[in-house]
DNA sequence: GTGTCGGCCGTCTGCCGACAA
DNA sequence: TTGTCGGCAGACGGCCGACAC
């Protein structure tokens, strides 16, 4: 896997001199977010995609786009050269794949290992992560530093010196050198940056709300990253192409890739994407196929929270049906109608199938709203996109 | 034809609340950009449209890009809701056209009127544009407004006063206001806009070599707009679609548009684009049709100068052959090879046929190398498409 | 334990005419 | 005519502990 910070060659890997961190890339993709690996089986939701390019657009999708009727709801593809970016402007994190359909020969032979479920995202342990304050953005003083989190993270001050003082070094995702000088001081004693704090955060743009990321590495190295809070009006239409445009765009590409065997390129927006449309194949067929739910049946699921930390919702699958049975018909993405235990009226009333956790006390076979696999393994494409109704026998 | 500053809601017209002036528009984007009138008939060349996102994104169009044979190199359309915005954060001008492609049926009924041309492009009388030198974007002063320019566009400051001072409010692109102190003093005497003038340069990230300009209306409004200078490294690849995807996008948005004769939105970005890619039906067809050209004429052409005013460059035609004969063959898009009598080795060695003034000096009929025509009007698109080289006998 | 504030000093912003190109 | 500079005064940046929640 490559990975460079996004510059002008962006999409030329021989332009990508400069490599950025994984561990940072992850620490502010966050905790839920993992990369297929290079070289595995995934399943491209070009409905996903869709999605992804509706919200970084603010426009929905035109009711008057055709559909691609050869184009089916999810493709299934060999995974090449996903590289990790961040924007050079806003260092929002994406990710670079270029996916490559596979043929229905090729789906007869893929090697199907059920332990290749995508690995976890691997998240520093050594890291903290804080939303900064006003004062901590305000032109009038510095940053304050959890204590907790300096005794963590930062290398550790010589207390012999009155008061405590030394220089920080943090590498940001496109590997600049940021300078601090980390103080031990007042009265409560606490942990402040002062010095290069200001430059910091005018030179990205940070406002109360926002947070910021420490990560001490195993080669000891200080790395800095940036999560810009949720501001709604923060989405730029581009004036480069029509939304429109955008959306035949990405249906054209995947159809031709599909067609023919190609190869093409997206680009997954882990922060602005309501949920990720490439999944490791193993991890789609074990939900899909090997495992049963029905209307009732109780699950959780994982979300993260404000602090960046993981937490569980629980809740009651209300429906299994087709999201937009117009345009995408028989498609698993987004199959599942869901209430939740807390309803705060924010969580999504839709999820996938590979996004849950069915809670499930009884025995595997024969269970009593089984969802019945005629075939073990689905011999092409069109099979894969015609199942969902079939084996389920509901709409 | 409707203007509006570009927010969040772009492309939903009834979002575009607040409507930005066409002359401060037209002023940006420079002298010679002028916009086909709204319902006029237009035509609208996918390759010169490709060529502008190739641009945009930093990355010519891939050889792998899959052809649409069903789509002409040229769509006669009917042109829609032509609008004026400007990017919120850059201030850089573009507009937003609806296209519909015309059936054979309207392209044979089509109301041809050789005067409509095209509207000139209508440059304000009363502005001014000055290139930001070091000590106008240094924190250290204000700006230096020139004499003439001052006495041109700004209202007359009351010379009983010692100094004359007055204030100014400018509005910009956005309709943003912009108060400035505007003061005659100095030994030499000379006009400078001191308080409120360093908030504009940091807000809009002006540095030297920009340039700003004032225009005073009609209404006796203050207008200010920018021009960035061509920085090389200011075109940023977006990270919501692949460029492959995205010239894919062009592609099939207007191959889609032209089958079922429904409309489709682009964005014309004057100052990034290479040249204009919807030209009048009018203007194409009397260059194209009415228009004899050979290899040895020769012709002028306008350029803008970098005090953004007109010169004419001369040249002599050196051939007449397709752009690229493999994607768009028989298409009269740059399809005039040229030399030009300054050969700084800068200027661009092809061009359109409504991009010159042919120098002809010799009868109208018969001439050395004429461009007969086979037919006065084409009867439907195939026949535009394919009859460059049927008469013209070369290749 | 940490967010915000008043106090205080130093740097930089920003207005002025001088001067030269 | 106008670009850049030295001079100067005031604003703001930025470091400190006090204090409260």
């Amino acid at each position: 896997m490559k990975l460079s910070s996004a510059g002008l060659n962006q999409q030329s890997p021989e332009g990508a001199k400069n490599f950025l961190n994984s561990e940072l890339w992850h620490a502010c993709a966050g905790p839920l977010v993992s990369l297929p690996a290079d070289g595995s089986h995934v399943v491209y939701f070009p409905q996903g995609h869709s999605e992804q390019i509706a919200v970084s657009t603010n426009k929905e999708v035109d009711a008057q786009t055709p559909n691609y009727p050869s184009l089916p709801p999810q493709l299934i593809c060999q995974l090449h050269n996903v590289t990790m970016h961040a924007d050079m402007e806003t260092d929002e994190v994406y990710a670079q794949m270029t996916l490559q359909p596979l043929s229905p020969q090729e789906q007869k032979d893929v090697n199907f290992l059920p332990a290749d479920l995508g690995a976890p995202s691997k998240q520093p342990t050594n890291y903290f992560c804080k939303t900064l304050t006003a004062s901590d953005t305000s032109t009038h003083g510095g940053f304050s530093v959890p204590r907790r989190a300096a005794e963590k993270v930062f290398p550790p001050l010589d207390f012999a010196q009155q008061p405590p003082v030394q220089e920080l070094i943090a590498r940001d995702l496109h590997n600049n050198e940021w300078k601090f000088r980390h103080i031990f001081r007042g009265q409560p004693k606490r942990h402040l940056l002062t010095s290069g704090w200001s430059m910091f955060v005018s030179a990205k743009r940070l406002v109360a709300g926002d947070s910021v990321l420490f990560i001490w590495n195993d080669k000891n190295q200080l790395l800095l990253g940036i999560r810009r809070a949720n501001r709604p009006q923060t989405v730029m239409p581009s004036s480069v192409l029509s939304s429109d445009s955008m959306h035949l765009g990405l249906l054209a590409s995947a159809a031709h890739a599909a067609a023919t065997n190609s190869r093409f390129t997206i680009f997954f927006n882990p922060r602005a994407s309501p949920s990720e449309f490439v999944i490791p194949l193993a991890k789609y067929v074990k939900t899909v196929y090997h495992t049963r739910v029905s209307v009732g049946m109780r699950f959780r699921m994982l979300f993260e929270t404000e602090e960046s930390s993981i937490r569980r919702y629980m809740g009651t699958i209300t429906g299994i049906s087709d999201f937009d049975p117009v345009r995408w018909p028989n498609s698993h993405w987004l199959s599942v109608k869901v209430g939740w235990d807390e309803s705060t009226g924010e969580r999504q009333p839709r999820v996938s199938l590979w996004e849950i956790e069915p809670l499930t006390t009884f025995p595997m076979y024969p269970s009593p709203f089984p969802m019945r696999l005629k075939r073990p393994w689905p011999p092409g494409l069109h099979s894969f996109s015609g199942m969902k109704n079939d084996d389920m026998g509901i709409n």
